[in-house]
RNA sequence: GUGUCCAUAGCUCAGUUGGUUAGAGCGCCAGAUUGUGGCUCUGGAGGUCGUGGGUUCGAAACCCAUUGGACACCCCA
C-alpha cells in the first residue's frame, strides 16, 4: 500500500490538510525562547519574591504593577531609538484601531509614565517603589537570556543625592546577600556624567576616530555612528591599541559630575561594599546618567550580569513631566536563580506535606473527606487519594509525596470509631479514637509548623 | 541579526564503515505481599528515531530545508 504517496500527492480529498502544527517536534511547545516554570522552580521564585518584597518594604518601598503593554513611543521615547532593545528586540503590534503597542522590555519607562500620569510629583518624595513583572524581549535565547523573563526593580524619585545612590545599591546587595550569592558577585560601577559633557566627550571621540576608520572592525564603525562610547568597550585588537590614546571621559565629566561621583564612592566604602571602579561600564539604554552600576560574577568569562541599574535623571522630563531626578535597579530573576543553582544555594519548600489520609472502603471514605477538611482548616496540609483503592497503593503515593505521617481508615476502624496513624519515617503506628486524631496529629507534626491561612490576614500575595 | 554544536522511550543516554524485529539505566504500571509504603525479585506498558523532502535495493545514521535546544558574538536582566 502506497499510503505515503497519497500523502503527498494532490489528493482532492485532503486538499486542505491542517498544517498548523506541521514539523514541531511534539505536537504542540512553547514558542523559541519561553518556557513553562515547572513546580521545582516556583521555589525559588516564590523564595526570591519573599525575600525582595521584606528588604523593599523595610526600606519604605511600594509595590507598583504596570501594564504588560504599553504605548510603543514610551519604550521608544526612553530607552533610544537607536539601541537594541528599541530597533530589534521588541514585541511590538497593532491593536485594532492601528496603534502600536509593545510588550513591556523594561519597566523604568513605564514608571516614569505612570509617574507622570497619577501625579506623583504631588506625593512625600522621594517615590520609591518596587516590581516584579514579566517582561519580553524578542532575542536569540541564550544562557540567562529568555524571550520572557522576570525582573525585579526598584526606583528612587523625586531626589538626587549620592547618598540616594549609594542606599539603592546598599538595597540591592543587602538582597544578593540575603539570597546567598552576594560573595560571588562584584560590583562595577562608573559615572557616565550628565547629558551635555556626554555629548560632547561623544563628538570628541568621532573626531578622533574619523579619518581611522580603516583600523576600526565593521562593528566598531556602526558604534561610532551610533554610541562611540562602546567603541572603548571593543573587543576588537587593533581598536585596543587605538583606544589608549582616544580622549578620555574624565577630561569631559564635570566637576560636579566628579565630586559626585566620588562622594558615592565614599559612602559605598562606609557600608563595606566592595567594588570596582570601572570606567569602561557604560549601560545601553540612553536614558541613564551620572551613576551606572553592574553586578557581575568576574568568576565566570565576560560580563555576566546578574542585575544593575543607574540614574535617570532627565527621563521624566523627557516624557513630558517636571525635570525629576531618579535612580533605579533591576534584576533578572532567571539569572539570579542561575547564579543561586550554580553556588548550591537551596531554597525552602512549603509545598511539602504534612499528612496523608488513607482509607478502605466507602464507609471509610465517608469519613475521611470531613477529617481531610478538618486537617486542613487547623493548618495541616492534607492530601487523600479518595480514588485509588488497594491501601498499599494509596500507602506509595504517601511515600512519594514524602508525607511524614499517614492516617489509615478501614473498616474496622469505622466500626471501632478509631484510626490508625502511621510514622512513616519511623515505620510505627498506633490506633487512636476518632474523635481525637486530629489533636494527635497535631502534636506530633509539631503546632510551629503549621500553614496558617487567614482570610483576614491582609498580607497576601 | 551572525557563528558553532545538538535533537533516539517521561528522564539520562547507547546504537559499529548505512543492513533486516531500535536497546540500557532511572521512572511508570502490575505481581510476589487480598489491611500497610521504602528494600528485593519477576513481568508489562511506553518510540511517527523533532518535522518535511532527497540520495540509496535499504536511512536513526548521509545531504538539504525547517522547528526546537545549548553556547558564544552583539547587547542586556
Amino acid at each position: 500500500m502506497s499510503t505515503d504517496e497519497q500523502k503527498n500527492s494532490n489528493n482532492p480529498v485532503t486538499e486542505e490538510d491542517d498544517s498548523e502544527d506541521a514539523g514541531l517536534n511534539p505536537p504542540f511547545q512553547t514558542p523559541k525562547g519561553v518556557h513553562d516554570i515547572l513546580p521545582v522552580d516556583q521555589d525559588f521564585y516564590t523564595y526570591i519574591k519573599k525575600i525582595v518584597r521584606h528588604r523593599c518594604r523595610q526600606a519604605g518601598f511600594r509595590r507598583i504593577s504596570t501594564p504588560i503593554f504599553e504605548f510603543t513611543e514610551v519604550f521608544k521615547r526612553s530607552v533610544g531609538e537607536a539601541t537594541d532593545i528599541v530597533s530589534k528586540e521588541m514585541y511590538t503590534f497593532e491593536d485594532k484601531k492601528g496603534r502600536s503597542l509593545t510588550l513591556k522590555p523594561e519597566s523604568t519607562a513605564a514608571i516614569c509614565r505612570s509617574y507622570i500620569q497619577n501625579g506623583m510629583q504631588n506625593w512625600p518624595q522621594p517615590v520609591e517603589l518596587y516590581y516584579i513583572e514579566p517582561h519580553f524581549r524578542y532575542e536569540r535565547p541564550q544562557a540567562g537570556r529568555y524571550r520572557q523573563f522576570f525582573q525585579f526593580g526598584f526606583e528612587v524619585i523625586g531626589e538626587s543625592d549620592p547618598s540616594l545612590d549609594a542606599q539603592a545599591i546598599l538595597l540591592a546587595y543587602r538582597i544578593y546577600q540575603d539570597l546567598g550569592i552576594a560573595d560571588t558577585l562584584r560590583l562595577q560601577i562608573n559615572n557616565i556624567g550628565d547629558l551635555p559633557s556626554r555629548k560632547i566627550y561623544a563628538d570628541a571621540l568621532r573626531d578622533y576616530y574619523y579619518g581611522k576608520e580603516r583600523y576600526l572592525s565593521e562593528e566598531d564603525k556602526v558604534r561610532l555612528v551610533k554610541n562611540p562610547l562602546r567603541i572603548l568597550d571593543s573587543k576588537n585588537e587593533d581598536t585596543i591599541i587605538l583606544n589608549q590614546s582616544a580622549p578620555k571621559f574624565k577630561d569631559f565629566i564635570s566637576k560636579e559630575s566628579q565630586s559626585y561621583h566620588e562622594e558615592v564612592l565614599e559612602y559605598l566604602t562606609d557600608l563595606g561594599i566592595n567594588f570596582t571602579s570601572n570606567d569602561t561600564l557604560v549601560r545601553g539604554l540612553d536614558y541613564y546618567s551620572q551613576t551606572v552600576f553592574e553586578f557581575w560574577d568576574e568568576k565566570r568569562g565576560g560580563q555576566n550580569s546578574v542585575g544593575g541599574g543607574g540614574r535617570y535623571d532627565g527621563l521624566i522630563e523627557l516624557l513630558g513631566g517636571v525635570p525629576t531626578p531618579a535612580i533605579g535597579f533591576a534584576m533578572g530573576l532567571e539569572r539570579v536563580i542561575a547564579q543561586m543553582k550554580r553556588n548550591k544555594v537551596r531554597v525552602p519548600s512549603k509545598d511539602d506535606l504534612h499528612v496523608f489520609v488513607a482509607q478502605l472502603g466507602r464507609e471509610a471514605k465517608k469519613i475521611c473527606l470531613p477529617l481531610i477538611n478538618e486537617l486542613r482548616e487547623r493548618g495541616v496540609k492534607t492530601m487523600g487519594a479518595l480514588g485509588k483503592g488497594a491501601i498499599k497503593n494509596q500507602l506509595k503515593i504517601a511515600d512519594r509525596f514524602k508525607a511524614p505521617f499517614c492516617i489509615l481508615i478501614g473498616l474496622t476502624e469505622v466500626r471501632e470509631g478509631t484510626a490508625i496513624i502511621r510514622d512513616m519515617t519511623l515505620g510505627t503506628q498506633s490506633t487512636v479514637k476518632m474523635s481525637r486524631v486530629v489533636e494527635e496529629v497535631i502534636k506530633r507534626i509539631g503546632q510551629k509548623n503549621l500553614d496558617f491561612y487567614n482570610p483576614k490576614d491582609p498580607v497576601n500575595e
